[in-house]
DNA sequence: GCGCCTTGGTGATCAAGATCACATCCGGGC
DNA sequence: GCCCGGATGTGATCTTGATCACCAAGGCGC
């Protein structure tokens, strides 16, 4: 069996203790871009830049485990961030895989349980730290901002609510057709690179094996196409009707 | 296979039409209880109360559909709610199932989708029901109720990111005993009355007969005590051991 | 070039649980 | 009491997909 040591040691970058810090430069115009502070002015956000730290972390790095990091909340400027648990056995379960704008994070104040919940880096990425009284302080003064949260928040539960839905009814290869499309988005080519087995399996809940077996089966049924950590899609709607069920 | 058709026919109250609207009497005490709205004073409770309807439910009775239903919020104050999905086939999911304080709904205006997802009361309920207007200008005007919200949708999030892992990685036994030590939390005796295999299983995202072999194996096994439509729970630390997985 | 690690390929086996097919059983309505 | 529908009990399959056991190929560091 798979454990976690393993999958740090899989994928985790190799580089010194922590993320790297960035310069208070590029710092402001990375902040203004995200969705949940849109609606601030430039006096704000000179506010809040005072208040936030910004790090990089590069593809791989699990860069919060629950219980050593404190309670901190992350906004995500640039990269995609998984968040995973993993169970007693070591099997890895995407919760969610989250795009640049997301807040997420270990924050009591709302709620917001990262409870067992390990988030890591699927490429590289850009994340803004606040602490836990800098976020209260910004939700109660600026209710704009708590509701872009709400909005953020709504997305995600609406979101895990239906990948519930496909993993209580829906067979190993609807999901995997339906994952394969969901990574596609964005790539106009229709390709989705970087994405080993193991990751895939680790998003839609299977196991390796299984993943590795379906996939060649798409491609006997001429649906994509595979190479080493890639995909070509072949045949998009047929994919589609398979993630139908 | 078991048809949406057929859910209705099984619990659907056969009431009239709608909700019974209340009398304007009890209303407000109703209101004032509610969690998201705790933190407004008697002149602000008097204000949501003009703009908000309330009504009841009886047991089983299905009060949201998709499409059918408009754009609104419900607040509600006393009961408990399913909120589930129907797969193509008609099979049913329970997505969460909420308690009294709880807002949920179709609300664009916070993401707060119920794409596909019905509402049916599980036990009597008392609905508190806004229209999107009502809601925008709450939140936008009063920030505590809208931190409130927040605090309630993080909650429901990190509820159903477990569900999903439950589903994901735990046996149909293990889900079962979960299921049975949840629903038992607030009745003092230790018993699980009124409920169905058949509503476990769409719980726990089952089936009918297999929730039926394994509640046997439980009593066999010492743990429960099985009558029509009861449970009672002989050895909580046993479940909960199995619960574990 | 060599060794090693990651990724991918595949057969064999197995267990869980979905699915089908009925048989009761119980309570309520008439 | 009789009938009906919902709730439950259970046997008999059948599939899916997890799990085990290896092997092969690609890529990288040295």
């Amino acid at each position: 069996m798979r454990i976690l040591g393993g999958i740090s040691r899989r994928r985790q970058s190799k580089s010194p203790a922590t993320a790297r810090p960035l310069g208070a430069s590029g710092k402001l115009a990375l902040l203004s871009e995200t969705d949940i502070f849109r609606d601030l002015g430039p006096r704000d956000m000179a506010e809040i830049e005072r208040m936030t730290a910004m790090t990089t972390c590069r593809r791989g790095k699990v860069f919060y485990t629950p219980g050593e990091t404190g309670e901190v909340l992350f906004v995500l400027k640039h990269g995609r961030v998984n968040l995973f648990r993993i169970n007693p056995d070591g099997k890895k379960l995407v919760l969610a895989s989250v795009d640049a704008g997301t807040v997420f994070g270990e924050m009591s104040l709302v709620g917001q349980g990262m409870h067992d919940t390990f988030a890591e880096a699927s490429e590289e990425c850009t994340l803004c730290v606040m602490s836990r009284s800098d976020v209260e302080h910004l939700l109660v003064n600026k209710p704009q901002v708590a509701l872009r949260f709400l909005e953020l928040l709504a997305n995600r539960l609406s979101e895990v609510e239906t990948r519930l839905e496909t993993v209580a009814f829906k067979s190993v290869p609807a999901r995997l057709a339906a994952e394969i499309l969901h990574r596609a988005e964005g790539a106009p080519d229709g390709r989705v690179d970087g994405v080993s087995h193991q990751d895939l399996a680790d998003a839609v809940g299977s196991y390796r094996e299984t993943v590795t077996r379906i996939l060649n089966e798409f491609r006997r049924d001429g649906l994509i196409e595979l190479d080493r950590l890639s995909i070509g899609i072949k045949d998009a709607p047929g994919l589609k009707a398979l993630a139908e069920s």
